[in-house]
DNA sequence: GCACTACATTACTATATCCTTATATATGAA
DNA sequence: TTCATATATAAGGATATAGTAATGTAGTGC
């Protein structure tokens, strides 16, 4: 969001995006793909979420440009595209801990001890 | 995202933040709050939603944090809570910017003049 | 008290998205 | 070709969320 308005379309375009981060399971496999890229079947057994599903998921994220896809044989393999995702995450991380600091403060106040 | 793998009550929490901001609703109505708090009238009429929706919208910013509520007489003023969401919405910008420049080069290469 | 305004909430429909089961596709080996 | 494995897609039901119309609530002034 720079100084102008955003048109409906460009807030589509960032709307989508967010959307596909908005999902507990798909921040698992950006998770798992942090330290270099993994085969769908890799990302089943460490995320513990089904297989057609991780595949869904997984063009999701490939589809808005998350991720890259590299076939070798058999196996498809799956890694983190642009790694400034993580700057997001770490964003996001950040406020959730001042909000939850924030509760604590709160709650503080009401158990003097 | 720091180098701990997230636990899945993290994520839950970092999903429910994107899942606000996954709304071109709501990205409007922040970009509309962008240069100073307004109330759920004003930004009725700067966006066209619906007043119902947008006191729906508001009422999911301000639960998850990202605005700041003031009642004033019969108005309630609404508000940019931290303007690090900006950086959000602009580090996802980039992203469709790059994305879009790549689709282009694209299809540039299969109309070649 | 009553009326008026600004906002919030409820109730509802429509749409989207999750997950799972079953099936399809693609690659490699025998 | 036939079989096995890895991945993708389709179809289904269950849940969630957007938008709207109607109603509720809070504050102001008469």
């Amino acid at each position: 969001m720079s100084k102008q308005p955003m048109t409906g379309a460009l807030r589509d375009l960032i709307a989508s995006r967010f959307r596909v981060l908005a999902e507990p399971a798909r921040l698992h496999i950006l998770d798992v793909l942090r330290d270099g890229e993994l085969t769908v079947n890799e990302i089943v057994a460490h995320t513990e979420l089904g297989q057609a599903n991780v595949s869904r998921h997984l063009r999701q994220l490939h589809d808005l440009g998350f991720v890259t896809r590299r076939r070798e044989g058999l196996h498809v393999h799956y890694a983190i595209k642009d790694r400034k995702i993580f700057q997001l995450c770490d964003l996001v991380c950040g406020q959730v801990d001042t909000d939850l600091a924030a509760r604590r403060r709160v709650v503080a106040t009401h158990f003097k001890p």
